[in-house]
RNA sequence: GGGUAAUUAGCUCAGUUGGUUAGAGCGCCGCAUUCACAUUGCGGAGGUCACUGGUUCAAGUCCAGUAUUGCCCACCA
């Protein structure tokens, strides 16, 4: 046996042990009758660096699967990266834009290629990354969302939605991003307080000379699309008036005044000017009054339609300033206040979204919410933590059509084709008669990615889907809860009418030492490919669980990762002192004796009783494991090691095995307590404990070569 | 506005069906060093379990309310 040094320094094993499981294929299924488990991997961005948000993600999965694996399940852990549209996009566009370029120097094919290559340059960083977090998934199941048969599947459940008629393309308003020139759903929107204007501006009444009605507005400039003035049917300042007309001011339009529950009386002047084109809530009052959509503001920010030629093709920005001085003059403004209020803004670069009439393609969601929410309350689908399925439930039951199309270059196309208003759908055109032109645009991510439980493991012919669909457990982040986990459970149960998985485990954010979220302007982000470089991958992934909560947010400290290479060390000296003095001792079987029938082979009171306790904590460790109570099982799992068994037990053993009577048992009792211990820390340290146990098997005290693929303790 | 979670030692947090004297890690104080490990050991100080009320033989734990903080949803024209 060779000696082992005094000290674990994790960067000499881990590539080496890594190494070791992939030349054992330890991480492949062995597909026989066992009970499957399997686990999708979130894939990251195929542009992004490991942060610390992926490194807690991809420690519980591998906790899991490793748990699964030791007690005997067959399992499957499939790695994927996401080819992330929009986010990607943008990050290339940043690429471009520090090297004095933009999007609108290439053509919209050229700057797809440019992308892809970009991206599959970054793809291997993050891989090996993923790697050295001790990531013991199947690399030869990898994924990339633009796989051709993961579009495949994504290009059939549109088809399919199209003969359902679940599927519709219609011009409705919808929240646009005026600087990437793109379209978004609800979800992408945030919302911000900002400062602004409320100018109130005096409507003339028709017919009345000064008679006037006062809206109030922090966009002066869309009265020039407004298509009526709302009231509040109770407002009795008001009553005399619903009905009546007002002369749009700057235009040679009357307008009508109508009545709508919408408005309320109380903010502003009680009577709202309502443009339907540009904004959500007077879009629903039109709809309700039967009033005209004016489309005064383009895709780029540009003002269109009906308006004075002094600001056609001008900026919204100016437009405003030009439409306040006209009413000025006019002697049309009442007055003007500062006002803090929530303003809809991209998620990406916070530019104020502007709701537009765009066509774009749309989901009927309520059918496909419904099976979702049935499946969760019948208990096919169970979350950690609890609270989340009220949360998700709520959001599906008030789930609104879904907007799929995205105006991006960088994603998967769209396979429909237009022809004079004629609408196709299919991957190429119906004839060859060069008439038809392919939509520009492409699918929301999040509508592939809804589809990677099935599409990532091959429905619906491969074995692996056949065999692991549908997957064990979905682990992921909690602020994903509607983007991605609530729609792969509508789309799962539409495609294959099963869930796609059978729990979801939410894993919270890592904060900094002092609570706040991290982010890289801030600098008070923790890399955890530092923390690996410095304390050891095992000590991280020991900081990451040991002492949080399930789907809780904590607080990243060095600290929890010292206190995980401390531990580290702790196992590494037990056993090394373990191996030191019982080098010589050969196997004998009654070490593999189940706990209870060992202990009834001790004679000492002593060994009698760890071996109880050690019985005692497995039982524990397993009870915490399966209610993902992961930090617990740490807690119990450290509170034994190190104040059990080392700071007790193996003190006192230096007397026991002095003992010629107790020798033989005691050694039986150090050497089977330390392999229980290395299996049951193997999930959340699985380098330290297979370096260990490669000891303990060449000095023959282990029958399985490696710990990875051999057996949770028997009790 | 609606929802949800949190509030326990200086700090970060456990405490799972209510049950002796409320725990850990880090930090702090004292002692110990050829004996697996100083990335260590032994000992110690430190808590009105946010607050108010209720249920109970018994409440950190259950119920109601209050306060503070975080997050999610809706959204202000």
């Amino acid at each position: 046996m060779p000696d082992l040094a005094k000290a674990y320094i994790a960067k000499d094993h881990e590539k080496e042990i890594y190494n070791l499981w992939l030349k054992h294929n330890a991480f492949k299924p062995k597909v026989d009758s066992r009970e499957a488990f399997s686990i999708l991997m979130p894939p990251p961005n195929a542009n992004e660096s490991l942060h610390v948000g992926h490194a807690l993600g991809i420690t519980v999965e591998d906790l899991m699967i490793r748990y699964a694996r030791l007690k005997g399940k067959k399992t499957l852990w499939i790695p994927g990266t996401d080819h992330a549209g929009f986010e990607t996009q943008v990050v290339y566009e940043k690429k471009l834009q520090k090297e004095g370029k933009s999007r609108f120097d290439f053509s919209p094919d050229d700057l797809r290629k440019n992308i892809r290559e970009y991206v599959d340059a970054q793809r291997e960083k993050i891989i090996s990354q993923i790697k050295l977090l001790g990531a013991s998934c199947d690399w030869d199941s990898l994924y990339f969302t633009l796989d051709s048969n993961i579009v495949e599947t994504v290009y059939q459940t549109y088809y399919r939605l199209n003969q359902d008629k679940l599927l519709y393309r219609a011009k409705k308003l919808v929240n646009y991003c005026i600087k990437h020139d793109t379209s978004f759903s609800d979800l992408e929107v945030v919302y911000e307080d900002r400062e602004g204007t409320l100018t109130e501006i005096k409507y003339p009444l028709s017919g009345q000379k000064n008679k006037f009605i006062t809206v109030a507005t922090t966009r002066p400039e869309t009265m020039l699309g407004d298509a009526a003035v709302a009231v509040n049917p109770n407002d009795e300042r008001y009553t005399n008036l619903i009905g009546k007309m007002v002369n749009l001011p700057l235009t040679d339009r009357r307008i009508p005044i109508v009545a709508d529950r919408a408005v309320d009386p109380d903010f502003g002047t009680g009577a709202v000017k309502v443009t339907p084109a540009h904004s959500h809530i007077d879009y629903e009052i039109s709809s309700r009054h039967d009033l005209p959509i004016i489309e005064i503001i383009d895709r780029h920010g540009k003002m269109i339609g009906p308006i004075p030629d002094e600001i056609k093709n001008k900026k919204i920005i100016e437009a405003r300033e030009w439409v306040v001085n006209q009413l000025e003059k006019q002697k049309l403004i009442n007055k003007k206040t500062a006002i803090n209020h929530r303003v809809a803004v991209c998620y990406k670069c916070g530019t104020p979204i502007e709701p537009l009439m765009v066509e774009q393609w749309w989901i009927k969601t309520k059918p496909l919410a419904k099976r979702a929410i049935e499946a969760i309350k019948t208990g096919q689908i169970t979350i950690t933590p609890k609270e989340s399925s009220d949360h998700l439930i709520t959001w599906l039951e008030n789930i609104i059509d879904w907007n799929i199309s995205r105006q991006t270059v960088w994603g998967i196309p769209i396979p429909a084709w237009f022809k004079n208003g004629e609408i196709h759908i299919g991957q190429t055109a119906p004839d060859d008669s060069g008439d038809w032109q392919q939509d520009k645009d492409t699918f929301d991510t999040w509508f592939s990615s809804g589809q990677l439980p099935f599409a990532a493991l091959g429905y619906p012919n491969d074995s692996k889907y056949k065999t692991f669909f549908p997957t064990g457990v979905m682990e992921t982040a909690r602020d994903i809860l509607f983007f991605w986990v609530g729609r792969m459970i509508m789309l799962s149960l539409y495609r294959t009418d099963q869930v796609p998985f059978k729990h979801i485990y939410l894993h919270g954010l890592v904060l900094d030492p002092y609570g706040k979220k991290m982010s890289k302007s801030k600098g008070n982000t923790v890399n955890p490919l530092e923390v690996m470089e410095k304390s050891g991958t095992d000590a991280l992934r020991w900081g990451l669980v040991h002492g949080t909560s399930a789907g809780q947010n904590f607080n990243m400290t060095e600290d929890r990762s010292i206190g995980g290479r401390n531990l580290a060390n702790k196992i590494w000296n037990a056993a090394r002192y373990i191996l030191l003095i019982s080098k010589d001792y050969r196997k004998n079987q009654v070490l593999d004796l189940p706990l209870q029938d060992l202990m009834k082979t001790m004679d000492n009171a002593e060994n009698k009783a760890v071996l109880r306790d050690l019985s005692k904590t497995i039982n524990e460790v397993e009870k915490c494991l399966d209610e993902d109570q992961f930090a617990l099982a740490t807690d119990y799992l450290f509170d034994f090691f190190w104040h059990r068994f080392c700071d007790q037990y193996l003190e006192l053993s230096k007397k026991l095995i002095s003992d010629q009577k107790l020798e033989a048992e005691t050694r039986i009792v150090l050497i089977r307590t330390m392999r229980d211990l290395l299996t049951m820390f193997h999930p959340i340290m699985p380098f330290i404990t297979e370096s260990l146990w490669q000891h303990f098997y060449q000095t023959g005290w282990v029958e399985n070569p490696l710990l990875i693929t051999s057996h949770w303790p028997t009790k």
